[in-house]
DNA sequence: AATATCATCAACCGCATTAGA
DNA sequence: ATCTAATGCGGTTGATGATAT
């Protein structure tokens, strides 16, 4: 990690952080402050003398001792009462990312990736969403190892990691889509007036505030949303469910967003509950011993947050069926006996009754029913994953790296084990959550905050380890 | 050895959403 | 119902170290 090399050699982060600025109320707040308060946003960070940059050892040392005394409240506060010339979402984001003492250290594994890529696959770019399936790793880190890492390596394979197709396919799309353009173009005979009106239209600044503007914007940035530059509209479902290629499959006339898909998702169909004081961030465990499916996310012990909350959903939406196409083929060999997969690896879903309930009025929980066909995670079409996207010469290798564990666990199959998401991935943060604890966060956990993980782990189960470490064993059918 | 390029990642920015007055 | 502040999220930036030329 950076953040050690820093300590180590530049303990005084103002002396040698170049890229910290000390934003001064002279030269730059009355202007930015002023135009902050036109342009609606808040102004707290034009307030007083804001640091900016890196965080030094000290502001740390400060914010973690804060945290552990007073535990978590209300961020805009906590730069004050912590003696910190920072603004509250500078200090948020650094315990989030850097201090919190459940990050899980270290590198990626395998496995993490391969989950990502699914999750990506289904989610987009909605990486707090994601990281709420890694224990210990952050939205911000999963985000970077998507546009450092992963992108390269599913271009290396061939694999679009917008679409999650095949490159070959996109293209053939684009193609057609080229097409169809010039095709409706030359239907389309336009008279001078007509298009002068149009060029109008677009070229028009759109009188609405900034913030609409801006969201056009923001839109286009998302790969799920197909959305216009031009207009405004909610993504259309049909442009995401063309990820799958299902849009001309689907007749619901439901707005669709990747999250709506998660509904599907297998970790719902499993049980869940909260693994409490292990770890703070939301994340879903599986609970073996759970009876009722119920889903329920888990922030700090102090500062309870509302469940993860699917977006509503058109009931209609799931009372169609949905066929979803990965984009790679499947040995042919592949379980037959579940689903409906046609030799394109074209899978067909069956939603069953479907209900979100969630309660509205004190928002304290939430339950979602599905009765999705779960063979799907059970088959391989599921399969998007490196390890059998990739045609490359690379794949030896990278079976040779999901082999690392010395067990021959296909993605699939390791998304149809009861234990997935909750005991593995739990399992290994089980093992990194305190081991691999930043050395700046040691010196001090070694030091005022170990009460509060004391805290921490006094809720948790001391067996939890012993058993996750049982359940693996016996999936895999010997001892580990 | 010097320079250019690439890869990584912490942190910032700005928008959307939520909560509370 | 409206407004404001706080919070959360995703996109982007830029510093830094590693590697290539």
């Amino acid at each position: 990690m950076i953040y050690g090399t820093h300590l180590a050699v530049a303990p005084n982060a103002d002396m040698d952080h170049p890229r910290e600025q000390h934003v001064t109320l002279e030269n730059h707040n009355c202007i930015a402050g002023f135009v902050a308060l036109l342009m609606g946003r808040h102004s707290c960070c034009y307030k007083q003398k804001l640091r900016k940059g890196l965080w030094s050892p000290e502001e740390d040392e400060k914010l973690l001792n804060y945290i552990t005394k007073h535990g978590l409240g209300c961020w805009s506060s906590v730069p004050k009462l912590a003696g910190l010339q920072r603004c509250g979402k500078s200090c948020r984001l650094r315990w989030i990312n850097y201090l919190r003492p459940d990050l899980k250290r270290g590198a990626f594994s395998q496995q993490e990736e391969n989950l990502i890529i699914e999750l990506h696959a289904v989610l987009g770019n909605r990486w707090s969403q994601i990281a709420a399936q890694l224990p210990g790793r952050t939205d911000n880190e999963i985000k970077n190892l998507w546009n450092s890492c992963i992108k390269k390596k599913l271009r290396q394979r061939g694999i679009d990691p917008n679409t999650h197709k095949s490159l070959s396919e996109v293209e053939n799309d684009k193609e057609k889509q080229q097409l169809t353009a010039d095709k409706s173009n030359e239907n389309v005979s336009i008279v001078p007036n007509e298009l002068n009106l149009i060029e109008a239209t677009i070229l028009k600044p759109p009188a609405v505030s900034s913030r609409s503007s801006n969201v056009i914007t923001t839109n286009n940035n998302k790969d799920w949303s197909g959305g216009s530059n031009l207009t405004n509209a909610p993504p259309k479902q049909e442009i995401f469910l063309d990820r799958f290629g299902t849009s001309h499959e689907s007749s619901t006339t439901a707005s669709c967003r990747p999250s709506d898909l998660m509904a599907y998702f297998p970790f719902q169909k499993l049980d869940y509950k909260p693994i409490i004081g292990l770890s703070m961030n939301p994340k879903l465990c599986y609970n073996p011993n759970s009876s009722s499916s119920e889903m329920i996310s888990h922030e700090f012990n102090s500062s309870m947050t509302p469940p993860t909350v699917l977006p509503s959903v058109s009931a209609s939406m799931f009372q169609t069926p949905i066929c979803v196409r990965p984009s790679v083929s499947l040995p042919s060999d592949h379980n037959p006996a579940v689903g409906s997969c046609d030799v394109n690896g074209v899978q067909n879903w069956e939603a069953g009754s479907f209900s979100n309930n969630v309660s509205g009025s004190n928002g304290s929980s939430s339950s979602i029913e599905l009765q999705s066909n779960a063979n799907f995670f059970e088959s391989s079409a599921f399969s998007w994953g490196l390890a059998d996207c990739g045609k490359s010469s690379d794949e030896a290798h990278l079976r040779s790296l999901e082999n690392e564990t010395g067990e021959d666990i296909k993605w699939c199959e390791y998304l149809s084990t009861p234990f997935f998401l909750g005991s593995t991935i739990q399992n290994q943060t089980s093992h990194h959550v305190y081991s691999e604890m930043k050395p700046e966060t040691h010196f001090i956990a070694q030091g005022s905050s170990t009460s509060w993980l004391q805290n921490q782990q006094a809720s948790q189960p001391a067996d939890i380890y012993t058993k996750d470490l049982q359940r693996l064993a016996v999936a895999f059918g010997q001892s580990i």
